[in-house]
DNA sequence: ATAGTAAACCAAAACGTTTTGGATGTCAAG
DNA sequence: CTTGACATCCAAAACGTTTTGGTTTACTAT
């Protein structure tokens, strides 16, 4: 490996000089400077990233750790907010650090490890909880972080996060409009923020045209496909089904789509389904789904740009951005059949 | 923040003897040793990860560089590959640095920064190309890699994959004996060496059974459902359907059957779809899809471990692993229709 | 008493960079 | 000839660890 020493052998100036020559300091002769430069990249220098960050106590990089709720998790709304989280910090100049830990004690000593440790400048903390302990931890220690969702603990602290209620109850009038009754939805996890906005979106939405939602017809997916399939057909199978479904995410109203096509119904016609996201695969379904869309890249890059914008601020003032969501009615919804 | 001097401070000791303490050298007396473990709990000391990394010339950090083809690239193989690789470090004390880059110049400069700065103390490629620079660089650094896929460039490297070539020969059988003739397929860019696995054992296979494509019948798609649906239609459009397409993975898949089913064929009976990669949705999606399984997740855990082994050892060998795929039929084939 | 051994400890070097706080030499102005 | 300004350079400190190569002390065996 060159090093900053061999440089400076060979052209007979000092580290200091080869260093400063090469941060673009003015205290360097122009010749010197391009002697140092050319003689750089003759022998391959590249300089030691890691003793770069001790001396100027900057990592330049992003902490993000995934929550894996199950070991093997397959989701296309991940894959396109890190394409946007790092697509964003590779402009910035910044790197990703991240890691995968189901919620629990070693996701927080996970980040303990990083906070303290000097391993990353600040956090982005995905999916948040309703009594968030990472953002407690975060809060706790004053460690810069952006969240991608709101938090209970500290209503404060910066975020970006979508208007689930809003984005909810453009989907109760959507269906009501459409005649829809008897309506039933398959939530997320409780312990989400997202999921509560959502659900009270819904109800709220549904109050207002004079519609509630019997409690038995609320049932609680994880958002997988798999669990989509399996409430809906539980749905589906009951004496009075009901002429719509409501799912928390697209990928359970995919599961709920199938469902109902095992069974014979028409999606849009028999039976009506609902997503929540709009990720691409929802155009291009059978029947391509009514969804409300979240711009998931978008919010991938803003939340990126502004912790970046907050480590480089010595007074980062806190920011909350609340993107509204637009319906998008495709055929997965129709008029709702009498019976 | 805390550092070992302070505690050494405290405790009357060098920092040599913390130091050593609490990295659990046997020249330290049990009294000290709990001592000095005892006021670095109580003081809330974490160690300098960079200042360790520094001196230990280690970074226990892998680099995986994801290239994004479309900035919005959103497909649940990718999470599930990463949640394989991510919770596979996790286990072994491994931090992943992730980036995201376009395939190009950018991506390789990328690279030469991680490889020459001592950022990163291996790399995981994935999505190998048939010429690929990223490999070329790696072997001529001599800077370790395991691949996810294999390359022409040097057959030599470590590797898992799996054998497309099989699966797609799978496929081929499947398909022929069902009494398919006319079968056409879309591909996915022939950059990727997959590609060429893929294509020949399914012309192999069909060879084997007597048939064969017509050239124009192979059609180049891009792994998204988008273009699933956009070349199925165009099949599907022709005068002389195919009534079997094969697609190159279960995105396109669910993009052909869309097609399919919009108008008004039913998939399974008027036309047969296959897929390829088992990704989880495929097993919930109408009709459940008939594909090829690979692994994914255990390949990311398994070529991780595969590089941190090679990490450790002083004399790594190269190790090839190719994974045999099985076919999993479901309900989106069956017997070719007459006509 | 003396040599040898083991236990407990530590000063200083090392990792590779950036930054601090000058030092040196040249030249123009007074 | 002196002073000040300026351009160019650099020794040493600093970042926070780990490791090297010891030293000191107490005890055991001769």
């Amino acid at each position: 490996m060159v090093r900053i020493v061999d440089i400076a052998k060979r052209v007979n100036r000092s580290i200091t000089t080869v260093s400063r020559a090469l941060n673009g300091y003015e205290d360097v002769s122009p010749e010197t400077r391009q002697l140092i430069i050319d003689t750089a990249e003759e022998m391959g220098y590249t300089p030691n990233s890691i003793a770069q960050l001790l001396q100027r106590k900057q990592t330049m990089t992003i902490g993000l750790v995934l929550p894996t709720f199950s070991p093997r998790f397959s989701d296309p709304y991940f894959s396109e907010l890190l394409a946007g989280i790092g697509n964003k910090a590779a402009e910035l100049g910044y790197d990703l650090l991240v890691s995968t830990r189901p919620p629990g004690e070693e996701e927080m000593d996970y980040y303990k490890k990083l906070s303290a440790g000097g391993r990353v400048d600040g956090f982005i903390v995905i999916r948040t909880r309703t009594n968030d302990a990472r953002i407690r931890l975060l809060v706790d220690r004053k460690f810069p972080f952006v969240a991608f969702g709101r938090s209970a603990y500290d209503p404060e602290s910066s975020f970006v996060d979508e208007d689930g209620h809003l984005g909810m109850q453009l989907i109760a009038e959507h269906l009501s409009s459409l005649g829809h009754k008897r309506i039933a939805c398959i939530t997320s996890n409780r312990d989400f923020t997202f999921t509560h906005h959502r659900l009270n979106g819904l109800l709220d939405g549904l109050a207002k045209a004079g519609l509630e939602i019997e409690p038995g017809s609320i049932l609680e997916g994880d958002l997988t496909q798999k669990s989509g399939y399996e409430l809906g057909s539980e749905l589906l199978e009951r004496k009075q089904r009901p002429t719509a479904i409501a799912a928390f995410n697209d990928l359970m109203a995919f599961g709920v789509m199938s469902a109902a096509q095992e069974r014979g119904l028409s999606v849009g016609k028999d039976i009506s389904v609902t997503g929540f996201d709009g990720i691409p695969m929802g155009e291009y379904s059978h029947p391509p789904l009514t969804t409300v869309s979240q711009p998931i890249y978008k919010i991938g890059a803003m939340t990126c740009e502004m912790l970046v914008k907050a480590l480089q601020s010595d007074s980062p003032a806190k920011e909350h951005i609340l993107l509204q969501p637009s319906l998008i009615v495709r055929q997965s919804t129709g008029a709702a059949s009498p019976g």
